[in-house]
DNA sequence: ATAATAAAACTAACATCGTTAGTTTTACTT
DNA sequence: AAGTAAAACTAACGATGTTAGTTTTATTAT
C-alpha cells in the first residue's frame, strides 16, 4: 500500500472520533486500522500499545474537560462560579460520555505523566475555591469532595441508576451543588475562627 | 473426566473467590474453568454466558454490600445513622474494591433483574433519609446525593486520583459527609415552610 | 541521476479470549 | 440391565492485542 502521511496525532484523533461516535466497547486497533486504511500491525510504527494510545486519548479528554471548566468560570466567583464549573462538568460528562469513560480507565498511580495530567483537572476547581476564604489544607479536602460529587452523579446517571424514580435528576445535581456550596461557607466560618 | 458435583452456586463462588483475590482484571472463564478442573467449554453447561455470571456475581455484591449497611445503621437515627452507613459503605468499597467494581459494570438500564437489585442499594439509604422530616421528592434527590458522594469518593480513591496531596483521605470522606448532612438538615427546615 | 537508508507499509503467525457444535462419558431411573 | 439426560470432552471459529520478519516507499547523500 501507498505511504501515506499518517501522523501520530491524525491517528489519534481518528481513534477519538471513533470512540465518541461508536463508543468506547466497539473500539478495537484492527477497526481502527481499517479506518486508516492500514493493516493493524503498521499501527505499531506509530503507538507503542493499545495502552499508550489510551493514554494519550486520556490527555486529550483531561485537557478537554479542563477547557470546558476554565471558559466555564471565567470572571465568575465563588458561589456563582461553583455552580458554572459544576455544570460545565456535568454537560461534559452527559455530552461526551465515552470520552470522558477513557479518563476513569486511565492508571492515575503508576505513570507519571497521567498523574501530572489529573492536577489539569484539579486547577480549576482549586482556582474557584481560592475565592473562599479557606486554608490549603481544607481546600485540598474540599476539592476532593467536589470532585467526588461530579463524578459520582455523573457515572451513577450513566450506568442508569437513576432511572428508577421519576424524580427530575438534573434538580438531584443542583440540590448537590448546593449542598457543597453549604459546605464552603460553613467550611469558610470555621477558618475564621 | 469424572463428573464431580458441580453446583451452580459453587461455580459462582469460586469466581467471586478469584476475583477477590487476583482481580477483576485477570480473571476469565478460562482460568475460572481451569480452577474446577474442566475445560471451559464445560461451563456452559451450567451458565449461559459470561454476562450472566457478571449479573450473578453483581447480585452478590450488591446483597453483600446491602447487608454492611442494614447492619451498620441498626439502632442509629440521624446523623448517627448517616454517618455509620457511610462509614460502612466506605469500607466495603476499600475492602472489597474488586467485587465493587463488578457492581459497576453491570447494566442496570436493560436486565430488569439487575434493575430491581438497584433498590436493595437503595433501601437502607432511605431508611435513614426517613428519619428526617422531608417530602417524598426530597428524600429522592438527597438519596441520589448520598449515592454520588460515597461512590464517587471511592472511584477516585481507587483510581489514585487522591494520592497527589498528603492531605488525609479519611478526613477529606468525613467532610463530604458532613457537607451531605448539613443539606439534610437545610432541606429539613425548607420542607417545614 | 543513482545509491543508500530509514520509515512505514505488508504478510504471517501466536496466544488469549468468549463461544458453539458435535461427541463421549457418567450417573441415575426405569 | 437398558435407557436417558446431564455433564464432561474435543475441535473449532472469529475476534482481540501483539511480535517477527519482509517488502515497499520516500527521502537523503553521493
Amino acid at each position: 500500500m501507498a505511504r501515506q502521511g499518517l501522523t501520530r496525532a491524525y491517528i489519534i484523533q481518528t481513534a477519538i472520533d471513533m470512540i465518541e461516535s461508536e463508543g468506547l466497547h466497539s473500539f478495537s486497533l484492527r477497526e481502527l486500522a481499517c479506518r486508516l486504511h492500514i493493516k493493524a500491525a503498521s499501527l505499531y510504527n506509530h503507538i507503542q500499545s493499545s495502552d499508550e494510545l489510551y493514554t494519550e486519548i486520556g490527555y486529550y479528554a483531561i485537557s478537554e474537560l479542563k477547557k470546558v471548566q476554565l471558559s466555564a468560570i471565567a470572571g465568575k466567583e465563588r458561589s456563582e462560579a461553583v455552580e458554572a464549573l459544576s455544570d460545565a462538568y456535568y454537560r461534559f460528562g452527559k455530552e461526551r460520555p465515552e470520552i470522558y469513560k477513557v479518563i476513569l480507565s486511565l492508571p492515575m498511580v503508576k505513570n507519571d505523566a497521567i498523574h501530572k495530567a489529573g492536577f489539569d483537572i484539579v486547577e480549576p476547581i482549586m482556582t474557584v475555591l481560592s475565592g473562599y476564604r479557606l486554608t490549603e489544607e481544607q481546600k485540598m479536602h474540599l476539592q476532593r469532595v467536589f470532585r467526588s460529587i461530579m463524578h459520582g452523579f455523573i457515572l451513577q446517571e450513566e450506568a442508569g441508576c437513576f432511572r428508577q424514580y421519576s424524580v427530575d435528576v438534573e434538580e438531584s445535581y443542583r440540590m448537590a451543588v448546593r449542598g457543597f456550596i453549604l459546605l464552603l461557607e460553613n467550611s469558610e466560618k470555621e477558618a475564621e475562627i
